[in-house]
DNA sequence: TTGGCGATTGGCT
DNA sequence: GCCAATCGCCAAT
């Protein structure tokens, strides 16, 4: 398989959109022991506005990232435990984001179980938490750019297969949140074993 | 200066 | 299905 990375123009400049444009695309991670990499099967859109946000009350020193021009990595620590990668989804200066929640492993698949302490396949990046222990992903990444050549960019493989049709794009509310909680902002490559989240909230 | 609160996960019932 | 672990952030004191 060849990949390449993606340019920020071809990005949509629209949180929503993103959201939907990501699936199928490749995140690829340049870690010490090689590479890893693996397929975008489920993310969240946080749009300007949405309550949901980290944005939603303006910038700080924690989310500044997300106000950086679209591809930028958001990285922050959810309950003191797990890693969240998002990537920034508007023009330079608009806080919103689109939060990675699961991906299928492509590359690299016996560095990611050894990171994740598993061998089981399903469990290596299923769930935002997951994806980031896989690939080695935390706070030190935050406000990279997604579109350059470096330690985690995204890629594309621009062959039909990437290509996600749009009956196979899953959508449902988002998960774990309780503040715009009843927003259609969650999309999945619909029928993917590689997707997080209750059974119900993936037909 | 402080304390309540998460965009989760994994272990146990 | 339930719940504890764990800690940085930030609104309010």
């Amino acid at each position: 398989m060849t990949i390449r990375p993606i340019t920020r123009a071809e990005l949509p400049v629209a949180t929503v959109e993103l959201a939907r444009y990501l699936l199928g695309k490749i995140i690829v991670r340049e870690l010490p022991e090689g590479e890893a990499s693996g397929r975008v099967v489920e993310t969240e859109a946080y749009p300007p506005g949405d309550a949901a946000l980290h944005a939603y009350r303006g910038i700080t020193a924690r989310n500044r990232s997300l106000f950086k021009q679209h591809g930028h990595a958001y990285v922050y620590l959810c309950y003191g435990v797990s890693q969240m990668l998002n990537v920034s989804s508007e023009a330079d200066g608009i806080g919103a984001g689109v939060l990675f929640r699961a991906i299928e492993p492509l590359v690299g698949v016996a560095h990611m179980m050894a990171r994740r302490g598993t061998t089981r396949l399903l469990d290596v990046a299923r769930g935002p938490g997951r994806l980031t222990q896989a690939l080695g992903i935390a706070r030190p990444l935050d406000g990279l750019d997604l579109c350059e050549a470096g330690p985690i960019y995204l890629a594309t493989d621009d062959t039909c297969a990437s290509e996600i049709g749009i009956s196979e794009i899953g959508i449902s509310t988002r998960i774990g949140i309780t503040r715009d909680a009843d927003r259609p902002l969650r999309f999945f490559v619909s029928g993917n074993r590689h997707v997080s989240g209750p059974g119900k909230l993936n037909r």
